[in-house]
DNA sequence: AAGACGAAAGTGGTTGA
DNA sequence: TCAACAACTTTCGTCTT
């Protein structure tokens, strides 16, 4: 459930967005809320015929269904098609094939294993609110894992699990690893381990994921508004041209760049609430932050400056000091910084 | 009491001999 | 296979508001 009126602007224009499972102010593009539970049809209906012609084309196929969703099942009520019931020997054939339908379609160890694995991984998925098109590459990739053998020695759930991650990544709606770990039962480290392993296998290269992957999903987290997560993304712009971002965690430089956003946006978070969205430790935030500052230094003063922030009172919430305000030239003077 | 700071030691993964 | 290494975490005492 989320609501039906955008927090920041009051706009009642929200849109779906699948792809990425986000609900989204179309107005000022807010992050309404990137959790959709229970998705209905794909569809829209907009008048009952076309909903009645269109429910009548029966489940949409399904990767996540062990058998494609495709087969037919009998069904329980022993009635004809006209509803009348069945004389006792049409009833009796009919439980008959019932119950070699059920010992077919579970058939052989590969089908049963696909069957629990899809049902972990829609407990998973619908934990974290991940979309169908996202599911349903998990389902793939992990049929492929399956196909090769790649599940020997490892749980079914923890190779369940780093589908769904490495689908996630696919689909650039990255969920940490914590994260996924969190809503399975699987620990973070297997899940790692099985992910490690079967992208090798399966030879899917996943660069790791900017860290402007996060910032929606971490600033509404944080109920932050749509113009403070721009500015956390041209932050993150400027800081990745210059090639501050290598080596470093994704999330932290996400998590820093929030918390520098939420200053100068003048809704500032401290380091203790965007070290938990972001789930990483307050020193980590601290480092990626303290570096960004020094670096982007005249960029932030520059935003603050667009934002009708003071520079005394932006140093005060950054905890810079006045002195490196004042050196750093805020009225444009001795800026003859370089990088070592 | 809350927020921030940073030192110091520990963890798990990568890299390269 | 082992050791060095970088990023990140844990823990903790201190300072400021």
């Amino acid at each position: 459930m989320y609501e039906d009126k955008c927090p920041e602007c009051g706009s009642k224009e929200l849109v779906t967005d699948h792809e990425r499972g986000e609900v989204i102010c179309s107005k000022c593009g807010f992050v309404v809320t990137d959790k959709i539970i229970d998705q209905g049809p794909e569809w829209r209906a907009f008048d009952d015929e076309q909903r009645e012609k269109r429910a009548r084309t029966g489940a949409p196929t399904s990767l996540g269904i062990h058998d494609y969703g495709l087969t037919t099942t009998i069904g329980p009520e022993n009635k004809d098609i006209g509803g009348k019931d069945l004389d006792p020997i049409q009833k009796a054939k009919m439980s008959r094939l019932r119950k070699w339908q059920n010992r077919l379609r579970v058939q052989d160890s590969t089908e049963r294993n696909l069957v629990i694995a899809f049902s972990e991984l829609e407990k998973i998925a619908s934990n974290l609110g991940i979309p169908e098109n996202v599911r349903e590459e998990a389902s793939y990739i992990y049929r492929r894992a399956v196909k090769k053998r790649l599940i020997r020695g490892r749980s079914i759930e923890s190779v369940v699990a780093a589908a769904l991650y490495a689908a996630c990544r696919v689909h650039k709606i990255s969920r940490t690893l914590d994260e996924i770990a969190e809503a399975s039962n699987v620990k973070k480290k297997d899940i790692g381990k099985s992910y490690r392993y079967i992208a090798r296998e399966l030879n899917l290269k996943l660069p790791p994921p900017p860290p402007s992957d996060y910032i929606p999903r971490f600033s509404s987290k944080l109920g932050l508004s749509a113009r403070t997560q721009s500015l956390a993304l041209r932050l993150l712009k400027i800081a990745s041209e210059r090639g501050l971002i290598s080596g470093r965690g994704p999330t932290g430089v996400a998590a820093a760049a929030i918390y520098i956003a939420s200053a100068i946006g003048d809704e500032k978070k401290t380091q203790r609430d965007v070290a938990e969205v972001a789930k990483v430790t307050e020193v980590t935030v601290r480092n990626r932050y303290k570096e960004l500052v020094e670096r982007l230094f005249e960029e932030i003063m520059e935003m603050a400056k667009e934002e009708r922030v003071d520079p005394e009172e932006l140093a005060l919430r950054l905890n810079i000091s006045l002195d490196f305000v004042k050196n750093n030239g805020v009225m444009g003077q001795y800026n003859s910084r370089e990088s070592p």
